[in-house]
Formats: C-alpha cells, structure tokens, sequence
RNA sequence: GGCGCUAUCGUCUAACGGUUAGGACGGAGCCCUCUCAAGGCUUAAAUACGGGUUCGAUUCCCGUUAGCGCUACCA
C-alpha cells in the first residue's frame, strides 16, 4: 500500500513551496490510489504558534485536496523518544552533556566541518549514566560510523543514486537537552511507524537524507524510496520569503486575489514537474492522471512574480494568471456564478444569484480574476453610475452633436424596443443607418451612457441583462450632460 | 571553508547520441470585430564556457564558472 505525508512544520503561514509539495504527493497518492497523510511536524516549541497552525489549514483547505490521515507530532513524542533510547541501546548514539550554542552558531563552521565535539563521543557508559542520574542535562547524539568511513547510498527518485562519505556527516542530535526530539529523529520516526513508503519533499531535505538512512537503518526500520523536488526561487534566484519577496510567497494571497484553486494547483504542479506532452492546462483529474516522479525536473523553477510587486495583478506569475483566466473560462456559467456572487456580494453589492448568473456569461472572457469582476460589470450592481467625463461619450470621428444626436434617437429607439438581444441589434443598426452614422458611433456612445467608460462587454447583451428602466435613465442622464 | 545538487528562449518546459532545438506564458505584428475581451495567424527569443569520447553531442565524461542546498540541541 503507498503512502505518502505532507509533513508542514507551523511556523509560518502555508508557503507556495510547500503547497506545491502538498499537491504533488497528494497527485501522487491519487494517481496510484495510495493514502494522504497530512502531519504536522511540531518539535519546536519555540517556534511553533496556533495562528500559524490555523492559517496552514486555511490555505490547505482553500486547496481542496482532502487528506486521508492526519497526525501531530507533538502527541507522538512517547514513540519518537522510544525509537531514540532503542539506538542509544544498541551503542549507536551517545550523550553529549556539551552545553548547547548560543544563538547562531554558523562562525564555527567558516573554518571548516564540524563533526563532533571533541571527547564526547569516548566517554564510558558508566560515566555517561553517572553524569546523567546525577540530573546533567544532555543531547543524545547519533554516532556516526567513522572507522572505518562508510559510503552511504539511497536511490533518490528524482535526483538518482547519491552517496556520501560518513566522513563528512557530523553527529546529528536525535534528542534535544530538554528531551524533546530532533527534527530528523521525529520525522524517522514517524515516517517508520506511519509506514510512509514515499517520502516526497523539497531538495532542501537532499542531504539530510543521509542522516535519515543512518536513523532507519540503525531502527531497523523498511527505507522508503526518496523523491526530492527542485525548489521554487524568486526572479532575483534567491529562495521565496515573506520578508523579501511580500504576500506573493503565500497561499492564501493567492486565494484573496481572486484564484481559483484548481488554476492555481494547475500552476503550483507545472512548477518542476512536465507530463512531456505539451499540455500544460489540465484538470484535477488530468493531473492525477498524468502525475509521475519520472517527470519531475531537477532544476530550481522559479515564481515569475514582479520582484516591486507593482498592481496586485501585476505581481503573480503571468502564467498563473493566464491558467486562471483558462479555468474561469472552462467553467459552466452556473459554476462561474456561484463563485462570482460571494466576490460581488464581499464587495457589498446585494445581488441576486439570477442576475449573477445573467451577468457571468457577460464577464466569463474579461476577467482573470475572480476579483475582475467588480472591475469589469460595476455597471450591473450600481443604480447610480460614478462620474464619467461626457467627452468619452463623443464617438470616432464625430463630436458632441453627433453624440447627442444619436443618444436621443437612441431614446426614441430603445423606448419601443424589446430588451432582447436580436430585436436591439436590429433597431439599433437601423437607427445608425436612418442617422447616417456607422455602427460603431451610434453603438459607442449608448455604451458609454449604460456602462460609464468605453470599454464593457458587447452592447445588446449588456442592454438586455441592464433591463429598459435602467438603460434609459442612463441614457437620459448622458443627454443631460451633453446639453 | 567542507559536502552535495543543478545549468535549453525573459519565465515554465520538450527533445532513444542524428530535429530547421519543439510547446506554453509573456512581448511584437496582422486578422476578426459595435468597444474591451476571447479567438485565429505570423514573428523575435535558448542549449553558460572550455576540453574530451564519438562518424555525429542539448544529450555521455572531465574541468571552469555561476546558482542553489546542507553543514543547529530549526524544520
């Protein structure tokens, strides 16, 4: 049975990075009907907060991928604890009573390697239990085979065979001084208690991998097969963070800006992985389809986000945004309309799903966003247009007269006019015709009036859907303004 | 510093050792058209560098350079 866990640590909101690892194990899982675990790995109390826990779920949830399982490492300690003492037995790890670091450490490590402290590692067992009844604090180490140096292998998925000498692994801690474990010891462990058979996660993790094949082997626990993933970069190729980058690093940005999950999934996944057959827009179920280890990338990809973050459109990736417009599109209206509605009515406009769902086949190829759609039917929700400048209702090559001219008749037209698209089309091009002018100054200058700007969706349908009522009085308004 | 990983258009990517190095986004242009979109067509744009191996390297090997990762009692 394949299992595979998303194992997020709460200590920040839900990155993009590590939304495209959640959805590739999960398309994993799908795709070869194995089960989804979702662990929380939170060792660090230091670091680790509820709003944080809070806002992973909010994102992952926004995802729509469901899980199978779920686990917190904190309530699993006992077994984490148990599976140290268990190496420490068999002489494969030992106490280092050495007092920890303070703050960062990296100025030892300019000079070179450090693989263990001095001594320590020699100190008898009856020392060591002395020294440790007597209520000494202590890390327990793991003891990594020196002499003879050993070649640890493991068989990456992604990045194919990998080795690397003892010699250049320090002895790791499996156990902190405060007895809570390491980051590797509770991930092993658990990863062998949960019986994950993948373990599919960043190439951040590529190196760590050896430290984690020491700790299953010397547990004697079944080696999963590794896959790591290329990382995603910013455009500067520095790695993605909050603090440099801003809210484009994080999901629910993402959500707020008016994506839709299954676009941004569809992005998220194309991010290191190809299906090698051009296709590029491709459903949940054609992801699940299509999803292998064999086409995932070994180079870093990165987010092609606009680096100062100029208009909130501006800075996704266009590729997002274009797959999200994409997915807008494949939507059935009703679908579309049932999205748009909560975006229109957030935004304070009490509209009713029937006129939603006669306004989205209107905006279904303007927007990108769901967001878009304040922007692009505003006209629809408001009794009272905003203020527009009457000189946007003068048409090509003519002038206010013709302007006038063509709004009155308009008047005259639309009164006896059914409010449907074909009998509309009809009277208005004969209305143009009668006039002397072309279509498109008789047809601009109604959209101005009805619209209030140049540029809306085509004209009959948006006078249909605006009803005779409305259109009239914005039509009366405009002759106002140009009298 | 040590160790590891990576290197194809601006970005995401494709290419049994043999292709005019393909696609997509974005850009430019044209067409369609009541505006805006959408759609259609066209176009510019890449194998980091240097050595090998080979009849032939984007592809295999070595080196250089660059980037990234790990090097914590963080994950």
């Amino acid at each position: 049975m394949l299992r595979v866990r998303f194992a997020p640590s709460p200590t920040g909101f839900l990155h993009v990075g590590s939304a495209r690892t959640f959805i590739q194990n999960w398309l994993y899982a799908r795709h070869n009907r194995g089960t989804m675990i979702l662990r929380v790995d939170d060792t660090d109390v230091e670091r680790n907060t509820e709003a944080s826990l809070t806002s992973i779920f909010e994102g992952l949830r926004w995802l729509d991928l469901p899980w199978d399982e779920q686990y917190r490492q904190s309530e699993r300690l006992a077994l984490h604890k148990q599976m140290a003492e268990a190496i420490f037995a068999k002489g494969m790890a030992y106490r280092d009573f050495t007092p920890a670091h303070e703050g960062d450490s990296p100025r030892s490590v300019a000079q070179g390697a450090w693989l263990f402290n001095p001594g320590v590692r020699e100190m008898s067992r009856e020392q060591s239990d002395r020294r440790a009844a007597a209520g000494e604090p202590f890390a327990l180490r793991f003891r990594v085979p020196r002499e003879p140096e050993r070649i640890i292998r493991f068989d990456d998925a992604v990045y194919g065979e990998q080795a690397k000498s003892t010699a250049d692994i320090e002895d790791f801690a499996l156990l902190r001084s405060d007895g809570m474990p390491t980051y590797h010891m509770a991930s092993c462990a658990d990863d062998a208690d949960l019986r994950i058979s993948h373990i599919i996660r960043g190439q951040d993790h590529l190196t760590n991998t050896f430290k984690h094949v020491l700790i299953f082997e010397a547990a004697g626990a079944a080696m999963p097969q590794f896959a790591h993933l290329p990382l995603l970069m910013a455009p500067d190729g520095t790695k993605l963070s909050k603090r440099k980058h801003g809210p484009v690093v994080s999901v629910t940005t993402y959500r707020d800006a008016g994506f839709l999950p299954e676009a941004f999934v569809n992005f998220l996944c194309l991010l290191g992985w190809s299906p090698k057959n051009d296709r590029e827009l491709l459903t949940r179920q054609e992801l699940i389809d299509l999803f292998s280890l064999e086409g995932i990338n070994r180079a870093n990809a990165v987010v092609n986000f606009k680096e100062p973050a100029a208009t909130p459109e501006e800075m996704f990736d266009p590729k997002a945004i274009w797959l999200n417009a994409e997915h807008i599109r494949a939507l059935p209206v009703e679908q579309l309309s049932a999205r748009l509605l909560p975006v229109v009515r957030e935004a304070g406009f009490d509209i009713s799903p029937e006129t939603m769902t006669r306004i989205t086949p209107l905006v279904r190829e303007r927007i990108k966003l769901l967001k878009d759609v304040l922007t692009v039917a505003d006209f629809f929700f408001v009794d009272q247009l905003p203020p527009y400048d009457p000189a946007e209702l003068v048409p090509q090559k003519g002038d206010a007269a013709m302007a006038l001219k063509a709004l009155k008749k308009a008047r005259e037209v639309l009164a006896a006019t059914e409010f449907k698209h074909d009998p509309l089309d009809a009277a208005l091009r004969a209305a143009a015709q009668e006039l002397g002018l072309k279509a498109g100054q008789m047809f601009q200058p109604i959209r101005v009036a009805v619209c209030g700007r140049k540029n809306a969706p085509p004209l009959f349908e948006t006078l249909e859907v605006l009803g005779k009522e409305k259109a009239l009085a914005r039509i009366e308004q405009a002759i106002q303004k140009l009298g």
